[in-house]
RNA sequence: GAGAGUAUAGCUCAGCUGGUUAGAGCGAUAGUUUGUGGCACUAUAGGUCGUGGGUUCGAGCCCCAUUACUCUCCCCA
């Protein structure tokens, strides 16, 4: 028989890798609790439909499609075979496929949002934690299944959620322990520049481009911009854009001087300002573009400091994502969590509380029949009072039973041999530090694991 | 979609210009006179060298094909 083996792109966690992920999740989530947000969960599969043209043309390819069970009806064989060709040719059609994988968690909420609208109170606020699913080509820190960490809010145009959504981000981190910097712009900003540039049309390719700045530097970006059409005049004032730099206020100061005369210019600037007013801890990055187009407001970026790692969250605001569901007019604001990079990030920084990783606390020996016997009924004791214990599987030698504490790092050893058994007492032994004590059995009850 | 690399024991890898019965470390199992582990020592198990062809007296090593995995670019989290 051929050797097993995981799908592409795919993962098994063990033991240890689920608590710390788990670790992360929780502390996530009850932040996002405290802010008021609800959990939402959708199911893994859409419609095709609803998430085809969601993502551009690239992201249309990625979606994993879920091939139909067969056909209901014969007579339908020979219809079929003729749409199966066209499935080769890299078309869709709902008589082979007609679910899919979701491929984020954004899309699924806009749709929920336009099948719920009516019955939603606004500002409507969710998060939610799931994995998606994309048949990308993976490569380091890219997967085919991985955990999005979304919290979104729509139907409210306030500035407040950005400044709620900037303190949820750095109260997170602060609790996983990860010194972050985060940083803003404002897609408005962009637009201006554009509108300065004089070409709105190149808007996209502009933002595309300076997105890949710190990446590739100036030099390629002025190339690509070339190759996009545009004039050597156009990207010198991008340039000039791209080299604003200082202080928060210094970085404003110059932004204002460039793009002043323009509405969207002023509005942006102001949005901006209003966030630096609440004294949150971020830093302005004019060069921060973010990939996604539906964005139009501000946009975040989360980096960590200390470590040679790529973003490790995002988001900002959007007008209008319903509107492709034919619901338009409610405006959302949301950020996300790239778990598997914090993951990443937490593993080199080494800042896994070391509580996280303990699964069972006590082992109880196995010396005999009676003793396992009293042990076992201790044991249940215990668990009742939430403590994690297992008893050895069978009677052996210490030598063994201590090999499996070992190896399981359990923490406390709790011996019943038949002398224990016969005055009623138990050895507790702390299995770091080698300290051990007796104790009455029923002490066992108190004694602070 | 474009390109590069790797494939030998459960894991990480050696294996010389092709030459007899393919090795190490770690891990696993057992033991070192059966009520105190982690260390050390000893022993044991485990491989038709990814798969299919070819060259050769002879292939883990050379050639071709194929599959899987890893990485880079594109794109993205």
């Amino acid at each position: 028989m051929a050797k097993p083996s995981l799908p592409q792109g795919t993962r098994d966690f063990n033991a240890a890798t689920v608590r710390k992920r788990q670790y992360i999740f929780n502390t996530i989530r009850s932040v996002f609790e405290v802010y008021g947000y609800q959990p939402l969960e959708t199911p893994a599969m859409e419609n095709l439909e609803t998430l085809m043209g969601k993502y551009g043309e690239e992201g249309d390819k990625l979606i994993f499609k879920i091939l139909n069970n067969g056909l209901d009806n014969a007579a339908k064989n020979e219809k079929a075979t003729e749409e199966f060709t066209k499935i080769l040719l890299g078309k869709n059609t709902s008589f082979i496929t007609e679910r899919a994988l979701r491929y984020d968690l954004t899309i699924p909420f806009a749709r929920y949002i336009a099948i719920n609208h009516n019955q939603l109170t606004f500002p409507f606020k969710r998060y939610q934690i799931q994995p998606v699913w994309r048949a990308d080509r993976p490569q380091k820190g890219r997967y085919r299944e991985f955990y999005q960490c979304d919290a979104d809010v729509v139907g409210s145009k306030s500035l407040v959620n950005e400044v709620e959504l900037a303190t949820i981000y750095s109260t997170a981190f602060e609790k996983l322990g990860i010194d972050v910097e985060i940083r803003i712009n404002n897609r408005k900003i962009l637009a201006a520049l554009a509108e300065v540039v004089g070409d709105e049309a190149k808007l996209t390719d502009i933002t595309v481009a300076i997105d890949k700045l710190d990446k590739i530097g100036i030099g390629k970006v002025r190339e690509e911009l070339l190759q996009k059409g545009l004039t050597e005049n156009q990207i010198d004032i991008i340039e000039k854009y791209l080299t604003i730099n200082g202080s928060n206020e210094e970085k404003i100061k110059q932004l204002t001087t460039l793009l002043a005369q323009n509405e969207k210019g002023k509005t942006g600037i102001e949005e901006i300002e209003f966030l630096l007013n609440y004294q949150l801890n971020i830093v302005i990055d004019f060069t921060l573009a973010r990939g996604l187009n539906y964005y139009t407001g501000i946009i975040f970026e989360v980096k960590a400091k200390n470590v040679q790692m790529g973003s490790i969250g995002g988001g900002g605001r959007y007008d209008d994502l319903t509107g492709l569901f034919g619901v338009p007019n409610i405006p959302g604001v949301g950020i996300s969590f790239g778990v598997d990079r914090i993951y990443d990030v937490m593993e080199e920084l080494q800042l896994f509380p070391t509580e996280v990783q303990i699964g069972t606390k006590v082992l109880f020996f196995n010396l005999g029949e009676a003793e396992s016997k009293k042990a076992f009924e201790l044991m249940q004791q215990l668990r009742n009072k939430n403590i994690a214990c297992e008893l050895f599987h069978e009677q052996t030698k210490f030598d063994k039973q201590f090999k499996y504490a070992d190896k399981k790092q359990i923490p406390y050893a709790i011996i019943i041999g038949s002398k224990e058994l016969e005055e009623n007492i138990a050895v507790i032994k702390n299995l770091q530090t080698g300290e051990q004590q007796t104790l009455q059995q029923k002490e066992l009850l108190l004694f602070a694991f």
